[in-house]
RNA sequence: GGGGGGAUGCCCGAGUGGUUAAAGGGGGCAGACUGUAAAUCUGUUGGCGAUGCCUACAUAGGUUCAAAUCCUAUUCCCCCCA
């Protein structure tokens, strides 16, 4: 068994912010004391069920909470996800129907289980104890919390000072993810910064209850491979984790130096004291970039596949962009329907390969000069390309296909 | 309930009868440079086998030789007063 001191600091790898931290330390001891876990909640808006590394910096964090024995819930917010945490900008958020809801929530769970020990995950809907509440109760639990605390949230507090709407229902947001903690009992909440509010919302609200409070365990917030907005699928600067070892290792590649320590720190294991090595070596230049890159996405691309895969996605990576090799597999194109006097409008290739939209961006790239055929270079848009079997296609620097008659 | 403002391309945002597929910026894509980086520079960014044609400025009609721009109705959003 860990002493509390050593579990406390695998858990603060990574965090923001624990608050408070003797509260966590506090938990863990009585944890180990008398033998019950800790309750663990994460809470999950049901909308968007694609998980990226950005969703697993939390959920890797929830997992050592797993390994330490601890209890986890994944309360899937199909009751709040009809209010929508405000934002102020998405005042009303399409209502997902129950059976999308329970799509979306097996979709969460298969990618959960990468990351979690489901044998210790129990996933709950909000809607189980929110749903039945009747008015009076929204009354009673309303009543302990006062407007001036409910308007510290900072977004409230912009909205209100320029002028922009509160709906009353937004308001109800922070205390219903309150009241979660309250019907669970929960002893630890994990968020990213912006549940700050809600979860400290937690604490104040498990105390009128006469509950002890949670501890907030805030985790940053991931930023995406473009290195400024925060990663999410919308902005398309997300590395699943699911996607396949090649374009994970790829996509990692693809991130800005300055980003490394702070995707060693949360998305691998690498040892601390590690991490601060890489990033001294890279300030000082003793340490070689694109090496430190290749260790990072190597260690990634090995937490969802295997040493295996993310060896063979460096060497693929390596050939095609150090050597300047073409791949060693790549989608097909078969041509052999498409033929005229054997051969087929450049055009018509490009979108058929789905490197391409539609005619018109094809036309653009080929005058851009990113298109060619075993190396060579086609630039006029209305060539007609004579296709011998087995030739590649390329376009860009990172579509290819394989022509096949 | 009354008064006022607004809805433009992926996003922001100009444009108030005619060289407007729509300024500018952001983002995206491509090229150069590289370490598939970042930064920078350049080009490009509705569709169509295409020196032209079609569709677009919330929606539906209308005026006009000509509309994103004017008129009418509709929908949605915001602000102020009550």
């Amino acid at each position: 068994m860990l002493t509390i001191d050593k579990q406390f600091n695998a858990i603060k790898r990574g965090t923001l912010e624990i608050v408070p931290e003797e509260g966590l330390k506090a938990k863990l001891k009585k944890a180990q004391e008398t033998g019950n876990p800790l309750k663990i909640k994460l809470g999950l808006d049901p909308t968007a069920p694609y998980i990226h590394l950005g969703h697993a910096v939390v959920l890797r964090k929830i997992r050592q909470f797993q390994d330490l024995g601890h209890e986890v819930y994944i309360i899937i917010g199909d009751f709040t996800a009809s209010i929508g945490d405000p934002s102020g900008k998405s005042v009303t958020r399409p209502q997902l129907t129950a059976e999308e809801i329970a799509a979306n929530a097996k979709t969460y769970y298969d990618q959960y289980c990468m990351i979690l020990d489901p044998a210790k995950t129990k996933v709950v809907f909000n809607s189980e104890w929110l749903g039945p509440l009747k008015f009076a109760d929204v009354i009673k639990i309303v009543s302990k919390v006062t407007v001036a605390r409910i308007l510290e949230r900072d977004d409230f507090e912009k909205r209100l000072s320029e002028g922009r709407p509160i709906s009353m229902h937004e308001l109800l947001y922070p205390v219903c993810q309150a009241y979660d903690s309250v019907f669970l009992h929960s002893d630890v909440e994990l968020g990213g910064t912006d549940q700050k509010f809600n979860i400290l919302m937690g604490r104040d609200l498990q105390t009128q209850y006469g509950q002890e409070e949670q501890v907030g365990l805030f985790m940053p917030i991931l930023p995406g491979l473009d290195g400024v907005q925060k990663m999410s699928k919308s902005l398309g600067n997300y590395v699943g984790i699911t996607e396949p070892p090649k374009d994970m290792f790829g996509k990692i590649m693809s991130l800005s130096d300055e980003m490394m320590p702070t995707y060693f720190e949360l998305c691998t294991d690498v040892p601390m004291e590690e991490v601060e090595s890489i990033k001294a070596g890279l300030t000082n230049g003793t340490v070689h970039p694109m090496d430190t890159k290749k260790r990072l996405a190597r260690e990634i691309v090995t937490m969802y596949h295997s040493a295996e895969e993310a060896a063979q996605a460096q060497a693929e990576f390596e050939r095609v962009f150090s050597q300047h090799e073409i791949p060693t597999d790549m989608p097909e194109l078969k041509l052999s329907d498409e033929l005229t006097d054997g051969k087929v409008w450049i055009v018509k290739m490009l979108v058929m390969a789905g490197m391409v939209p539609s005619n018109s961006e094809a036309r653009r790239l080929v005058q851009q000069g990113a298109v060619s055929i075993d190396g060579e270079k086609v630039s006029d848009p209305s060539a007609n390309i004579e296709v011998k079997d087995g030739q590649v296609l390329r376009a860009g620097k990172l579509k290819f296909a394989r022509l096949t008659l």
